[in-house]
DNA sequence: GTTGTCACTCTCAAGGGGAGAGTGCCAGCG
DNA sequence: CGCTGGCACTCTCCCCTTGAGAGTGACAAC
């Protein structure tokens, strides 16, 4: 059912008062900050109309109004408008990325950081989840005749690093020379593979040992996401009056748990979502909205951008950044590890 | 002045049980559930007397005892005794220790994740500040003829990795002679030396640009410590009391600025502290303690290991748990990177 | 369709007991 | 001289009430 423009612009107001002050805006308020050309009982007759649309609520019988999930849904999808992030903010993230440490990981957490910083909520970036890693290259680095450090650039836009331990001793050259050897080996291939690989002596068994062992470990870890910006989010006024609300989330924060509140339904649809309300699975984001943007799928199962915030969140701004964001990592991985299949 | 044996067996009880119960201790609660041999009349009379000395404190007239922050440092030094972490517990975090990629900021991640969840406590793990990192080993891995990952370890137990871009085209082979050529001119060197290092080329004088730069990028970096368990403290009574420290403690964490919160004195003295309520400089930490261990620092200014919780912390715990993480960095710094100078 | 008005409803903060918990003190006892 | 039982006193906590304030809903008039 369409809304007359009126009433359409009451409703934008109506959100984007609340969006900034957190209390229910009442009809003279509007009149009065907006400066409207008509009286506060005639707002109030539209807020009327528009509640019982289910656009809007009423927290008690003498409250202003407050949006409905339905509002935000529709401001979202028809009133808010397309934003994107400033160019010179564009340039010093990007420029930002390219001094972090290159690896998928770094990135994400990269992001999530400036994520939370600049929009004042909280930020999840997960990397992509490879089904297999595959070495792209081997390095050994002597420590001491004993001792080793590996390590291994993957294909799926990591550098794994391992200490690994030499039955017998060996010197730095030899090291190094079996480094070369192997390499032309274990080049492009996965866990398994590697697994099938003869060794020369009893130091490169177990230097293939390792290799396997952590590219195996290594597709279990990659699903820690980066998390940042709690005190955003734990600091609106929806969350000071439920404190047992706070404690859940630093929790799942705490246990880098907070994966679970990412429906993966949402991820593999491929597209950024924007998920209000009771649209979200989880209880505790029941008075939060979610905006999901997922990227690398081309490196396994996708990774994603996730902003979480009051359902008051300031939702143009989140979108565009999570976009942006989403893109820039996509962007990363490719140049950096030329788009693996 | 000394404390006769029965008044600090009854100063020992108080504290433990209000660390257990976090409500103050009554004099009847203390007979009955210890089994004592006295009347609550009596308890309370030596109550009174330790309240006299300093060691307790009333919140209210008709409240039971509270341990003063005296008290809890009498017990600190004199009543609680030594313990140790178990062994099977000292050998699995050993072998996670082992597991975990070799570098320095990678084990303060794990020790504070460890600490917390076995504490339920905040913990803190700042890996030691070098003053500059000299070169060990440099690798660099070609990503495509423009753009090279460099590999640079450091004596100072950490590894970096850095995208270099590359102004004239090098294929692969052509950078690995370059960096077998390179290593020998920068091994052991810091950034002042390596620009002093002649370049046969623009692609060298590139490579030696961007290792100068993050070796002294990395020296400023490694401030960043590692933070886990606000969870387990913020949910601490103490708290519940006053949203707004939460928020400050949690707005430090988000910041990764709590380290502004172990006072730099504390460190340099070398060995464990135990810092009890108004010990504390922040004014956050009133109603706390932290203990405090420094190690490494024979790799620059020290790093340490904290513990933050509640002043009703179990202190015969945390000290064990703090004393024996520090004393594994070390370890593993050591071993791994060779007792640097 | 719009406006001014007024009764109505609900929240929020402040104030007032009553119950409960625990102490301080005192007199008596071994 | 230290220990004990008893009793008055104090303070918190919770529930209830009350009054002020805010905002709506409805209605009659324009």
């Amino acid at each position: 059912m369409a809304l007359s423009d009126r009433r359409e612009s009451i409703l934008q107001i109506v959100i984007q008062d609340y969006i900034e002050t957190a209390t229910p805006v009442a009809s003279r308020h509007v009149v009065e900050r907006y400066a409207l050309p008509t009286s506060a009982a005639t707002i109030r007759h539209e807020m009327r109309l528009l509640e019982s649309e289910g656009y809007l609520t009423h927290p008690h019988t003498s409250a202003g109004r407050v949006p409905s999930n339905r509002g935000y849904r529709h401001f979202v999808q028809s009133l808010m408008g397309h934003a994107e992030l400033g160019v010179a903010e564009q340039a010093t993230v990007r420029h930002q990325f390219f001094q972090a440490a290159p690896a998928v990981d770094e990135w994400a957490e990269l992001a999530a950081n400036v994520l939370a910083r600049s929009l004042g909520l909280l930020a999840v970036v997960a990397p992509p989840q490879p089904q297999r890693l595959r070495v792209r290259q081997l390095e050994l680095i002597s420590l001491n005749d004993l001792l080793a450090l590996m390590i291994v650039v993957v294909q799926e836009a990591r550098v794994i690093r391992q200490l690994t331990p030499l039955p017998a001793p060996c010197p730095p050259e030899q090291l190094d020379a079996m480094a070369h050897r192997l390499n032309s080996d274990v080049n492009g291939h996965d866990a398994d593979t590697v697994r099938t690989v003869p060794a020369a002596d009893a130091d490169e068994q177990a230097v293939l040992d390792t290799l396997a062992r952590v590219l195996d470990r290594d597709v279990e870890r990659s699903g820690a996401a980066s998390i940042a910006g709690l005190g955003g989010v734990v600091g609106q006024p929806e969350f000071h009056a439920e404190p047992e609300r706070s404690l859940q989330l630093i929790d799942l924060v705490d246990r880098q748990a907070i994966t679970e509140l990412v429906p993966s339904a949402a991820i593999e649809e491929g597209g950024l979502r924007v998920l209000i309300g009771e649209d979200n699975p989880s209880d505790l984001l029941q008075d939060c909205s979610l905006v999901v943007a997922p990227y690398g799928a081309a490196y396994g199962r996708a990774g994603y951008v996730a902003i979480i915030g009051p359902t008051r969140m300031n939702y143009s701004r989140s979108v565009a950044a999570a976009r942006f964001h989403s893109a820039l990592l996509q962007e990363m991985m490719d140049t950096v590890y030329g788009g693996a299949a």
